[in-house]
DNA sequence: ATTCATAATTATTGATGCAAAATATTATCT
DNA sequence: AGATAATATTTTGCATCAATAATTATGAAT
């Protein structure tokens, strides 16, 4: 058998990798009890390295444990959403502010052509969200602030919970794209309060497309 | 004995704490290995608890797991010290606006009370500290964004891995009730701009005081 | 003498088993 | 018949045990 098992990672982080991805799949529903009896007998594994996992899924905010009662899937109510989301927006904007500060000419370079790749992706929903999801990405990355990538990285995991996670939800592409332009047009003239606000409505556009109200980010 | 063990909450939370405690005090040193043996004979319970403890400071970023290597305390650099800073000014600034929005009569009124008292304690270093933190906390609770208060509460316990985290230290009791003074007054304006802004400034003045550079956060 | 390889020791990781607690079910009493 | 109490079952939580991987030390060869 070729199937070397050279542990790349933990067996508890495999295990949390394939929670995470039946919680978003939505096959552990929110407020449902999680049975470690079950899913350790289904994945062939002791409870052990099971619960190392579930702590890790309670710290990210995906399970919440109840003493002497188990693991259950975090249920995000509307406020949660649009609290969860009002933080995104808050962090990655302070992020493109960053960027335009700090990014160097070929990080800039870099980030323009994603934008491209975008423009040319306008008709092809599936890599537009592709492409837009490696600027967040990179964008993130050179702002260079690993505290930051993660609690991004933890807060999208809990937007994903709510089966109406449309953050940038299809018939906005057209506008989404002219959002990025004046995103990318700021952060090209190195304006870092104008960085920040293009990001801001960008976000704010999104959600209202998405059809709740929500607190306006401050100005 | 009147020990009665009613198990407010589980082993594992227990010796987190306990861990979190020894690590804050620097007793456990940032970069130092934890010997899983070692601490668990101390505390007279099994590895296992212990480990879901680890797995739990782990996701607060307090230590690093590595692979078949074992837990090492986080060690925080310069550059980590003011990013965590940074992104502290900018939820709490953040919590700051959203308060000067949707705060009550009643609440704006509290914050008014602890803002006295911190008036009253000006003489007493520990006094004001506390009182500082009880109306930095007061707010975020106001501000009402339960994951935006978890967040901080993680931040925090990073920026308290640092020998020197003169957040507000001493000599800056004047000046850091002054910016007490004039965000209290924004936010009894009900201006949501200028309330972020005078947190934003407290936390600059902070950090400056600290003697340490940061990229200013973007106005 | 230095370097590489092998073996042994040490420590992490995963499995199994047991005890305590909570919930559900059943039986009895009013 | 309904309610309360007792019992039984289910499930969490902790401990002990076994195995795997890594590091260090020792020995041999160049």
């Amino acid at each position: 058998m070729s199937a070397v098992t050279l542990t790349p990672r933990a067996l508890y982080e495999e295990v949390a990798e394939l929670l995470r991805q039946r919680i978003f799949a939505g096959e552990l529903a929110p407020g449902s009890w999680i049975d470690e009896l079950r899913i350790a007998e289904e994945y062939g594994i002791s409870r052990t390295p099971l619960r190392e996992a579930l702590k890790v899924l309670a710290a990210e905010g995906l399970i919440t444990m109840k003493v002497r009662r188990g693991a259950y899937v975090t249920e995000v109510n509307d406020k949660d959403q649009q609290d969860v989301y009002h933080l995104l927006a808050l962090l990655e904007s302070d992020a493109a502010g960053v960027v335009a500060e700090v990014a160097t000419e070929a990080q800039m370079a870099e980030l323009q052509q994603l934008h491209q790749q975008l423009k040319a992706a306008q008709h092809n929903t599936d890599q537009f969200f592709d492409i837009n999801e490696q600027f967040h990405m990179r964008l993130l990355e050179i702002a260079n602030n690993r505290w930051r990538d993660q609690m991004v990285a933890d807060l999208r995991k809990v937007m994903k919970l709510n089966r109406h996670h449309s953050l940038f939800k299809t018939g906005r592409i057209e506008e989404s794209f002219q959002e990025h332009q004046l995103l990318m047009d700021a952060l090209t003239e190195r304006n870092t309060a104008l960085s920040v606000q293009r990001m801001k409505e960008h976000f704010a556009n999104g959600l209202e497309a998405a059809g709740s109200a929500i607190t306006p980010l401050n100005a």
